[in-house]
DNA sequence: AAGGTCGCCAACCGCTTCCTT
DNA sequence: AAAGGAAGCGGTTGGCGACCT
């Protein structure tokens, strides 16, 4: 047996409001609040709709405080980041956008922002591999983490032929990436754009590993390397910040394999110097390799 | 001008969490 | 401690307007 209904269903109106019912629950909400029980309101201000509607129209809607629309770019900044910290934790992310309800922050980023995001995502990613290819083996390159949302304005789609790959599952915690340790780094690391590895779960959350020695705690990610096809879904990288300086990753599939494409990421994307020999921590398997930033 | 498609967003649904008894 | 019910939350849907063909 199922969990009995909040409300009659059948005696209850649905669909838009009426300005007369925004009239009637607003004016009663002012003069009496909620009186902890949405489930009873409705009747009490006259309306034949369900509590939990009466209480959605209220907080997203008719509320004193509320903003609609016209999302600054600090507030797109402040989502994107929440959103790579937290994930879809919209009540979570709204607190933090004064005048912003969850529902408004959800429906922004799921028609506007993500798109965007991956765009300029896709523009980068774009940018690292075709510098990559031009350039030799060798090369430094650091490629500056600038805000990726408002990076470009109108950034270009990914060729047809780029082959993205895809992250297979993702093991960290957002403490891990971003709690700032307690001797004396800064209040909070900054936060790194991240990278979109594919469709599925398109942020490739490096943040934590971007910042101060001293960073606390480590970060675990598992990726494919677009060097990979089907059959070789096993390859991934793991890596986690395993001293102030060096940070650990292997791939499944070892030297001479995906490392390559890895090493090649981390180096344009991040700036990371693979390290090995002296001074590297020692390597507890031929696979690892290390990398300084 | 008409029909089709797409994007936006308000509202709903159902699951989870919290609180009270 | 357990059970029941309300609130909170995130995913999804449906309607509407804008734009395109």
């Amino acid at each position: 047996m199922g969990r009995a209904p909040c409300c009659d269903k059948t005696n209850v109106k649905r669909g838009p409001w009426s300005p007369e019912e925004d009239m009637a629950l607003k004016s009663y909400l002012e003069r009496h609040g909620t009186g902890g029980n949405w489930i009873a309101l409705p009747q009490k201000a006259g309306l034949k709709r369900c509590g939990k509607s009466c209480r959605l129209r209220w907080l997203n809607y008719l509320r004193p405080d509320i903003k609609h629309g016209g999302f600054t770019e600090e507030e797109d900044n402040i989502i994107c980041t929440l959103y790579n910290k937290i994930g879809s934790r919209w009540s979570v992310i709204a607190t933090q956008l004064p005048g912003r309800t969850d529902n408004d922050v959800k429906n922004y980023w799921n028609t506007k922002l993500k798109k965007k995001m991956m765009a300029a995502q896709a523009s980068l990613y774009s940018n690292i591999t075709s510098s990559s290819s031009s350039s030799s083996a060798t090369t430094t390159t650091t490629t500056t983490n600038t805000n990726l949302i408002h990076q470009t304005a109108s950034p270009a789609p990914a060729p047809a032929s780029l082959i993205i790959p895809t992250i297979k599952t993702e093991t960290y915690t957002c403490d891990d990436f971003l709690a700032p340790s307690n001797e004396g780094s800064p209040a909070s690391v900054p936060v790194n754009p991240s990278f979109m590895f594919g469709h599925k779960t398109p942020f490739f959350p490096l943040a934590g590993l971007v910042g101060p020695p001293g960073l606390k705690g480590s970060a675990n990610l598992h990726a494919v390397s677009p060097h990979d096809d089907a059959s070789t879904a096993s390859s991934s990288v793991t890596m986690e910040n395993s001293s102030n300086n060096y940070a650990k990753y292997c791939s499944a599939d070892g030297p001479g394999g995906d490392d390559a494409f890895f090493a090649e990421f981390f180096n344009d994307y991040y700036g990371y110097q693979e390290k090995t020999g002296e001074g590297a921590p020692n390597q507890a398997a031929l696979a690892d390799k290390w990398i300084t930033f």
